[in-house]
DNA sequence: CACCAGGGTGGTT
DNA sequence: AACCACCATGGT
C-alpha cells in the first residue's frame, strides 16, 4: 500500500500547497478550531474576523465579554448559542492559566487531557489545536482521512491502523508534513466522490490524475 | 428545496 | 460501546 510519503507527495502535486492554519496567533487557532465545527471556513473566518473587529480576539478580552455580544459575532458559524458560550469559557480557561504561552509549555499528552476537559473541545478539535496551533506532531483523524485511508487499506481495516499508517511523520516530529498532509486529505475528501469507493484508486493508480474528476 | 460543511454533547439502548 | 437528536447559519 501506499507509503504516508508518497501520499502526500501525489496529493500535494494534484491540490498544491495548502497552507494551513490560516491564523494568527495559538489562541486565534484554538478560536478557530471551535468556530469552523460543522461549518465551513468560510463562515468561520467571517465570525473571526468580526470577533477582531470589535477587540474580542484575544483570550483575556474574550473572557470577559457577555454573551450576547459573542452570539452576535460568531452568529454566521452556525451553532451561534453553544458556541459561544463554549468560546469564552475556553477562553477563560487560558487567561487562569496565564495565556497561551504557558499552555505552550506543557507536555503533550497532559495539554491533550486539558484540551479535552475543556467545553466544545473534543478528540479532533483538540488534535488540530495540538498540531495547529501548539505545533506538536500528532495525526488529526476525521472523517475524510478514515474514509480515504480505509480506501487505501482496503476490506481489512479495523480503523485503529489509522495511527500506524502515519506513525512515521509521528514518530520524527514532522510537523510540518503532518499540517500538510490533513490539509489535504479534507481537500482532496470535499472534492473526491464520497458515493463510490472505488475512487479513491485514483490515488493508487498513476495514470487516474487525483482531483480531477 | 434538500443537502452538506475542517464536531461536540448529553441521553438512550 | 454504539446509536441518537440536537445545535443553526450559509452556500450550492
Amino acid at each position: 500500500m501506499l507509503s504516508v510519503q508518497a501520499l502526500l507527495t501525489r496529493l500535494e502535486q494534484a491540490y498544491g500547497a495548502q497552507q494551513w492554519w490560516p491564523a494568527d496567533g495559538a489562541f486565534e487557532v484554538i478560536v478557530g478550531a471551535v468556530l469552523v465545527q460543522r461549518t465551513t471556513w468560510h463562515n468561520a473566518a467571517a465570525a473571526i474576523g468580526i470577533l477582531r473587529a470589535r477587540g474580542l480576539l484575544s483570550c483575556k478580552a474574550l473572557a470577559s465579554a457577555r454573551i450576547r455580544r459573542l452570539e452576535s459575532c460568531v452568529r454566521t458559524a452556525g451553532f451561534y448559542r453553544t458556541k459561544a458560550v463554549r468560546l469564552r469559557a475556553i477562553a477563560r480557561h487560558v487567561r487562569d492559566c496565564g495565556g497561551v504561552d504557558v499552555l505552550a509549555g506543557r507536555p503533550t499528552a497532559g495539554l491533550r487531557d486539558e484540551l479535552l476537559g475543556l467545553p466544545g473541545i473534543g478528540e479532533e478539535t483538540a488534535d488540530a489545536i495540538l498540531l495547529y496551533a501548539f505545533d506538536r506532531p500528532v495525526w488529526v483523524s476525521d472523517a475524510y482521512s478514515r474514509r480515504l485511508l480505509a480506501r487505501l487499506a482496503g476490506d481489512d481495516w479495523s480503523g485503529a491502523h489509522e495511527s500506524s499508517y502515519v506513525e512515521p511523520l509521528v514518530r520524527r516530529g514532522n510537523t510540518r508534513a503532518l499540517k500538510e498532509l490533513h490539509a489535504l486529505v479534507v481537500e482532496h475528501g470535499k472534492r473526491c466522490c464520497k458515493t463510490q469507493p472505488e475512487c479513491a484508486r485514483c490515488i493508487l493508480r498513476t495514470r487516474c490524475e487525483v482531483g480531477r474528476h
